[in-house]
DNA sequence: AATTTGACGCGGT
DNA sequence: CACCGCGCCAAAT
């Protein structure tokens, strides 16, 4: 039970726990996940995500720069946007304005 | 089994 | 500022 497919799973895990108003980078949880620089594993696992339609906030989860690359994923060009918003992150031009401000760095917080 | 790709990151030209 | 290549690892075809 505790491993299932593997890396979804352990990113998941992480993704699941990003606070309410925060977000992260993919690659952040790939270092947190000891496979640092391989960031696309990251971005594969909540790609997946979205057919497993789990809890995963994946929206949180932007590239290094707080830009909203993922956005297309999400069906729509502001669906991303949107629910980030919804929580209270500014978005301006598909980047996150307070990005490094509301930055959640799970191999520090965790 | 091999090749291509992918919601990245960073450096170099 | 734009484009290119490398690294990284797993999944899909």
């Amino acid at each position: 039970m505790s491993q299932d497919t593997g890396f979804f799973q352990n990113v998941y895990d992480v993704v699941s726990q990003i606070p309410y108003g925060r977000v992260t980078s993919y690659g952040a949880v790939a270092e947190y996940l000891g496979s640092k620089g391989s960031a696309r594993m990251v971005g594969w696992a909540l790609n997946s995500s979205k057919y497993h339609l789990d809890g995963i906030p994946a929206h949180r989860v932007v590239n290094r720069q707080g830009l909203l690359t993922g956005k297309r994923a999400f069906g729509g060009q502001n669906t991303m946007r949107d629910l980030l918003e919804s929580e209270g992150v500014h978005i301006e031009d598909d980047k996150i304005s307070d990005f490094k401000d509301i930055f959640w760095d799970p191999a520090k917080e965790l």
